[in-house]
DNA sequence: GTCAATGCAAACTTTTTGCAACTCC
DNA sequence: GGAGTTGCAAAAAGTTTGCATTGAC
């Protein structure tokens, strides 16, 4: 969070109430991935006042710019956004009950670098989860 | 596109100009990707009046539903369709472009079936895209 | 005091739904 | 004639934008 913080600081943005909120709200996030609706609720919660979603998406849009948090789509809701780490992973997601796991990237980065390469590609980043069925839904 | 009627004849489904319509502009569609929008306004042509939106998208989904179309999610903007193959394949797009290009799906298949297994999940289509850098952009 | 950031409301995009009128079988 | 379909309009969900006011520096 004081990173966050310390980062908008030098890039000679201004720290305000909201602000604060949401950055700690983001902090906090282990390996959870929150809505948009989610750090906008969770940041209320933290200040103890509204915060408007139109700050939540604009101060989350600035941290994905600064690269501190990536956002993905596991499905056909609202798009999900986690912190950026190191190493990064994909998401397998069940198009039946909306399960999703990660998946590190090192176990799918070689193919996919592969076959984006013999297209002149490079692949970045996950940003679409991958469908399929969970074990529950599969004997189900 | 006579076997598309035929399906829908089949399973007990009026067969109206407006579908009529649809089903020739969607049996036409060789490898392209079209959005509702871009049926919806295909048909109206092929028609020679309107065919609402809400038409477009009942019938693309009745369409779906048995099995000769496939919609997949291919960046940001609306979903697009396509006709289900035999085969199938992934899509590879760049995320500054746009350009898309069809990745066999027996290029990525082994691998995704085997992470995904791991996790006790079964692969099924490809319903989002793989994101990354087309050529040109990379050099840009 | 300035200028960036906020909150509010309104627009926007894509897709879905309720319902009366229609028309295909 | 009766049920499946249509078109229209309105709603829904997620996100973006314009703008006057606020507040950080």
């Amino acid at each position: 969070m004081e990173e966050l913080i310390a980062a908008l600081r030098a890039e000679g943005m201004r720290i305000t109430e909201s602000r604060k909120a949401i950055c700690e709200v983001v902090a906090a996030t282990g390996d959870e991935h929150l809505s948009a609706a989610d750090v906008g609720e969770r940041a209320c919660q933290t200040l103890g006042r509204p915060v408007d979603q139109s700050t939540v998406y604009r101060t989350l849009d600035v941290l994905e710019t600064l690269g501190f948090l990536h956002h993905v789509h596991l499905g056909h809701g609202p798009g999900v956004y986690h912190l950026s780490e190191d190493a990064g992973h994909h998401h397998l997601v069940c198009e039946n009950c909306g399960a999703a796991v990660d998946v590190p990237l090192t176990d799918v980065s070689p193919i996919l670098d592969k076959v984006a390469a013999q297209h002149g590609y490079t692949v970045r980043g996950a940003h679409f989860a991958l469908t399929g069925l969970c074990g529950d839904c599969q004997t189900a």
